[in-house]
DNA sequence: TTTAGATCTGCAAACGTTTGCAGTTCAGCT
DNA sequence: AGCTGAACTGCAAACGTTTGCAGATCTAAA
């Protein structure tokens, strides 16, 4: 069916202006629906027509050269195979196609180039925006957009000294539930797996937790124990450092799912019975939480919302440079499950060993 | 720090060829490592020197327009948010990344535009080529790529009639491991719950299903009810649909691991039990997939492996136009948990509504 | 010394758009 | 009729690279 088969050459704008009989810069404005109204309406019909005609696609490339906007928008990510990355991402996406811009994504996992490399390379391609889902509390990727000056927000995790937007859940009101919990079930030792301290989210759930503590002085008692990655394999070595270092406790608080079904392995590795023996609560809702067994407690974070969100603030900036920064926090909310239960009165049994 | 502050109109090559005192061309050579033997020695290294001097960062998009190649390889998935996909995107980035080339990712999920306005918005941005993870066993997308010739192959799923090279598991294949698990374990009653049958996927596991029963063909009878969608509900509405209409069976072999947890949904409705009363096996091995209870007997896939292996196609596809199309197709394995078991001998308990 | 070739560098065109500017036409007004 | 301005279209430059070609310089062989 293709008129002319062997090695086309890509149909271009020049091409529809000779057949529509007008010259090229017509064409461009007629077929750009924001310039359209330039063009003699009876002409403009023809050109589309004769567009159609040719089939011509228009290529993107060259107009990002000449107007120096991409429609692109960079999103680097930790670890793309972390669960909870896959609804920020898809919540990026949903947003910027709206606005008609495609996005370009970096991995920044195991195996991948430095997350500067990785950086460099998107701004090589010119993305007209960056949305960083990486950043630690003292990032040196943002002074590297700052100094491109290349529109930047950050998602799920913030500096410390917030230079550019972000948005991201309020992690110190997440573990405030997550522990009122606890406590209104009638625990009173209860542990908490924290995850890293360069990141906002472990530092903040952190505190967040020994806040929820001294707000129950009087009933309750905190223990806290670092996981030195939020992965199962460390929350599980945490779990263990935690339950040998205060075995009374009868609750547990992860600073992230992952870190709870860490605490799982740990507590089966002791012959212990969550919830029986100890209660968990996780923080995250990753897909398939529901389903674990026990179902996990977990403090649900809306991650499709917030890449939405991000894609929103972005271009915000990317209309605007004098935005004022700001920080937009999703309000979390306790999804309860099966993973908790009041603890038992009498003391636990010892574990037995088969 | 930076010398300029205010609104520093990115360097140029140009920029550098001043300040080294040369030609632009001599600076694109010096600064193209397969080109740079072209220059003298002492030259190219002051002319690196001015480049690092100036902060001078390549604009990838000029070259793209000026080669014809953009370093961009487009990927379309059917839904990001589907667990499946997650280490697929991460194989193929990884395998992308190692050759210079960077990701465009684009969602065909629930709330986007058609996949086809989305495929020319890849082919707009002059993507070098594309990895289709969305294709239709009679797929439209394919034909629109080979016609504007931008190199394509299709990971995960095929079409009837290859037309473009892919890379899928061995679905016959896996489905025959699965029914054989059951049939060794003592089963001779298997329900299969089926794919959508324009899914390549859908329709093969179904064509496996039927052939390892009929390998099995004095001691297994199969049973089979087609799912409207891979995803949990379509999974418990199937499954619910072949109990009610085999309540004989003992074992469910499902097309995928989300219908196998709709499974599990089903059966928990109707008080069964799972593996007591009905053994399930489910097919990808998603992540978590041994967290849940109980923990499910699945067809492991290696997504990585296969998105790495997809992008090692596209290369080749890249670099030769010539290159025969072909199938790769990677080996499944069973892994055995805790969702199947022997058949109980009494006859199934009736189900007490309580 | 001449010549052939090798080696290096510069020139300028191209890639496919967008857009400021200027030119043309024409309607409406005085 | 003359003038003003609106409405439309064409011209050509620009975006930042890469690359074929040709000129320049130098080495080495004849």
């Amino acid at each position: 069916m293709p008129p002319n088969s062997p090695k086309a050459r890509p149909v271009t704008i020049k091409d529809v202006a000779q057949l529509a009989g007008v010259h090229s810069s017509t064409v461009s404005r007629a077929l750009n629906p924001a310039t359209r109204s330039m063009v003699a309406q009876g002409l403009a019909a023809s050109i589309l027509q004769a567009a159609q005609k040719l089939g011509y696609q228009p290529d993107h490339l060259a107009a990002s050269l000449r107007t120096g906007r991409s429609q692109l928008v960079g999103v680097l990510l930790p670890d793309i195979a972390n669960p909870v990355f896959a609804p920020i991402l898809s919540g990026i996406t949903e947003r910027l196609i709206e606005d008609g811009y495609s996005t370009i994504v970096a991995d920044a996992g195991p195996g991948s180039p430095s997350a500067t490399a990785l950086l460099d390379g998107l701004i090589a391609h010119r993305v007209d925006g960056l949305i960083l889902a990486t950043a630690a509390r003292e990032d040196t990727l943002v002074g590297r957009c700052l100094e491109r000056d290349v529109p930047v927000v950050l998602v799920n995790r913030a500096e410390a000294q917030p230079r550019v937007s972000a948005v991201v859940s309020d992690d110190m009101r997440g573990m405030q539930l997550a522990v009122d919990h606890l406590a209104a079930l009638g625990h009173c030792k209860i542990g908490h797996i924290a995850g890293p301290p360069t990141l906002s989210t472990g530092l903040l759930r952190l505190r967040g937790f020994e806040a929820a503590i001294r707000d129950h002085s009087t009933s309750l008692e905190g223990f806290s124990q670092n996981a030195t990655a939020y992965s199962r394999e460390a929350g599980a070595e945490a779990a263990s450092k935690l339950l040998a270092a205060a075995p009374q406790i009868t609750g547990i608080v992860a600073a992230n799912d992952l870190l709870a079904l860490g605490a799982y392995d740990a507590l089966r590795d002791r012959g212990l019975h969550c919830p029986d023996d100890v209660s968990v609560v996780g923080h995250n809702d990753m897909p398939l939480m529901d389903l674990v067994a026990p179902a996990l407690t977990t403090v649900r974070i809306e991650h499709r919302a917030m890449g939405r969100e991000a894609a929103d603030l972005l271009f915000q900036r990317m209309r605007r440079d004098d935005i004022p920064t700001r920080m937009v926090m999703l309000t979390p909310r306790l999804v309860i499950r099966g993973s908790t239960s009041a603890p038992h009165q009498d003391s636990r049994p010892a574990p037995l060993r088969e």
